[in-house]
DNA sequence: TTTTTTTACGTATTTCGTAACCATC
DNA sequence: GATGGTTACGAAATACGTAAAAAAA
């Protein structure tokens, strides 16, 4: 390899997801005490969560403004991003859960066939 | 709403990244103590990490033998979801912060089109 | 003065390593 | 005995809540 590629790379490996689903609360709710009640804690929590995100990603989140917190461009990005990892998450626990609870089913519908016939073709 | 859809919802809020690297390492190497090293740890650390993601799930993610771990159907399913989950998570956080350090960037390429012309028209 | 975020500090929870234990070859 | 996984327990690290402080309208 000449020109030796930059692989990516663990960048912040102690980010989980509960640290982005603070940051989701405050990104949708608009202030840091509006979120963490929704979170069920108080507002030092996701406060401190946060800034320790923002000095981990050497990056501002938020502008904060006595009125609340608006997003910044890195803030955004990380919000839509952020948004379908914990659903992307939550599916795949979700689903390792049902395939370990029933096993790996496979559902096949055909219209108007023998459902015998239908059986020993899934079977093999 | 007469027959309410069942909305999956968070099911395992307190599973974290970490615990996801640590099934990977562990489906990798093939072993406790392996993955344990990789990860710069002793043994004991993945195997309860683990144990208590399964705990969470109520589902067996491994089949102990003397020999090593085998993966079981919910696991194969997880180890490659995790794989995809993490590898998005750490572009997510990459993205993010190169954001924040060099704003929004836009590659255009246009054969042929005059630079200027081109400035003015990404400019409006 | 009210609203919002941040810092300080003590406590509780979590995670880890050491060590001892169990099981299989 | 050698290899691999688990459990017990004490220590370190992390996260949280209360309280006090700073900043802006």
């Amino acid at each position: 390899m000449l020109a030796p590629a930059w692989h990516p790379g663990p960048v912040a490996t102690d980010v989980d997801l509960k640290h982005l689903r603070y940051f989701l609360a405050v990104a949708d709710e608009g202030t840091f005490t509006a979120a963490a009640e929704h979170l069920g804690m108080t507002q030092p929590a996701p406060s401190r969560a946060i800034r320790a995100l923002e000095r981990e990603l050497e990056t501002a989140l938020f502008i904060r403004t006595p009125q609340g917190t608006e997003l910044t461009e890195a803030g955004r990005a990380l919000s839509r991003d952020a948004r379908n990892l914990i659903e992307a998450a939550d599916a795949a626990l979700t689903r390792a859960a049902r395939i370990g609870r029933e096993g790996p089913r496979l559902r096949v519908t055909a219209r108007g066939c023998d459902v015998d016939v239908l059986q020993r073709l899934v079977d093999s």
